[in-house]
DNA sequence: GTTGCCGGAGTGTGATCACAAAAGCCTTCG
DNA sequence: CGAAGGCTTTTGTGATCACACTCCGGCAAC
């Protein structure tokens, strides 16, 4: 069981919204794990509210295809990653977020690279600690409040959509192989191109950053399929 | 009062997709303008169904940012084009069509490249006579049997989402001007480069053909937000 | 004639009920 | 002991109702 609290303090957003926001939380950082099948009910009664605002949340996350609906049997379930899929996924990752870096660069401030500052080193705590949650939840800190600077909605929106969808299956290979062996990041060298700002040389950092992490991914997967070609579904 | 009608002989599937596919393909053949107000209800009146099934299909476009939900009034409509989202969605247009088209040209089969030309025929055909809705719903099948064949889910939907997005504001646009002042297309290039199986040159003509339709919408924005600063609403 | 107000109509949202279909468990038979 | 079939539970879906809020109309006061 999947536990979700519900901010019950923000009175104003509607009820489906802060749904989706904590599911959209929990799937990008990976808390509900691939193939893991959720239902409305359950998940409504673990947010104490009626089955109706889930609907609506859910219908946006199968929209994103961060969600899916399975077509002979009805089970809502988080989808798997293929090949095909996370190649693709890459592929645009490696497009938009080095863009939406691009566009930051001018509009950074002092505050905002501070900000970056303090993203990586709770990045590094968490690291030296193996506490994969909180690598990924740096992780995304970092990267995010770049893209938030870029002042370009459609593209921030973008990317926010692939982590949705590549989230679950990152938190399996991070768990998996343990916060030892995940690759050198760029961020570093990001931060310190923002400082000069080098907006090509962000770019490139960003897409080489993107272009490892996800290959990590890539490699998985395939190793994953090599070793279990009619995977068993897990239970749910 | 837009009328959309509901495909009553598909019985499996479920309402709120045919609901969702009926909205989706009026909003990309701009059958919607911009600003237009709609309403659950009138639309579900419309459709002959309750209004749950419109729920859930709007709450998809609202996703895909096909529609927007005005936040101080509730009000239902489809958003405007600023200037600055139009850029994006240019940006994001050039480079995954064009993608989508690179993919699609190795898996390109005789039938595919004669149902180009059947395309593009309607499409000429459509253009003499003056028929905006033709056109578009020509230039569409064009571009959507080329993606289509690019056997990337994810790329092909980005573009259609796009596409969701460009659809109201380029009816408006091109039936202002009319079809005679369209810029000539870049088909007969691809269709060509199709045949030849040059992927490079396809890439190429697909992001001039992107390029120079919504170079058009772009002008068009300007000259419309120098005209009228401050536009009044119109009515829904 | 203009301005302010107030009431009805219409809006999206959330909850609840009904229903067909699939899932999962348990019994039962080989 | 293992597998197949039936039955209960659970699932997503659609319809309907209630409610708070907004918009738009006419009426009244100045």
């Amino acid at each position: 069981m999947v536990v979700i609290s519900l901010d019950t303090a923000s009175g104003d957003a509607k009820m489906h919204d802060q749904v989706y926001d904590r599911l959209a939380e929990a799937l990008i950082q990976g808390q509900i794990p691939p193939l893991k099948s959720v239902s409305l009910r359950s998940l409504a009664q673990g947010l104490g509210v009626s089955p109706m605002p889930v609907r609506e949340a859910v219908r946006r996350l199968i929209a994103e295809k961060a969600l899916e609906l399975q077509p002979s049997n009805k089970r809502l379930r988080v989808p798997d990653l293929t090949e095909k899929r996370l190649t693709q996924l890459m592929t645009a990752r490696q497009w938009v977020e080095p863009e939406l870096a691009f566009l930051a660069t001018a509009r950074m401030t002092r505050d905002s690279i501070k900000r970056l500052r303090d993203d990586d080193a709770k990045l590094m705590t968490a690291l030296s600690k193996g506490d994969v949650s909180g690598y990924m939840q740096a992780n995304q800190d970092f990267h995010f409040s770049i893209y938030a600077r870029a002042d370009a909605d459609l593209f921030y929106d973008m990317a926010r959509t692939l982590w949705l969808q590549v989230g679950p299956f990152m938190r399996v290979v991070f768990g998996r192989m343990g916060t030892v062996h995940l690759p050198k990041d760029h961020h570093q060298e990001m931060i310190a191109a923002f400082e000069r700002g080098d907006a090509e040389a962000i770019k490139a950092s960003m897409a080489a950053d993107i272009h490892e992490g996800m290959n990590l991914m890539l490699d998985a997967i395939k190793a994953q399929a090599q070793a279990e070609p009619t995977k068993r579904r897990k239970r749910g």
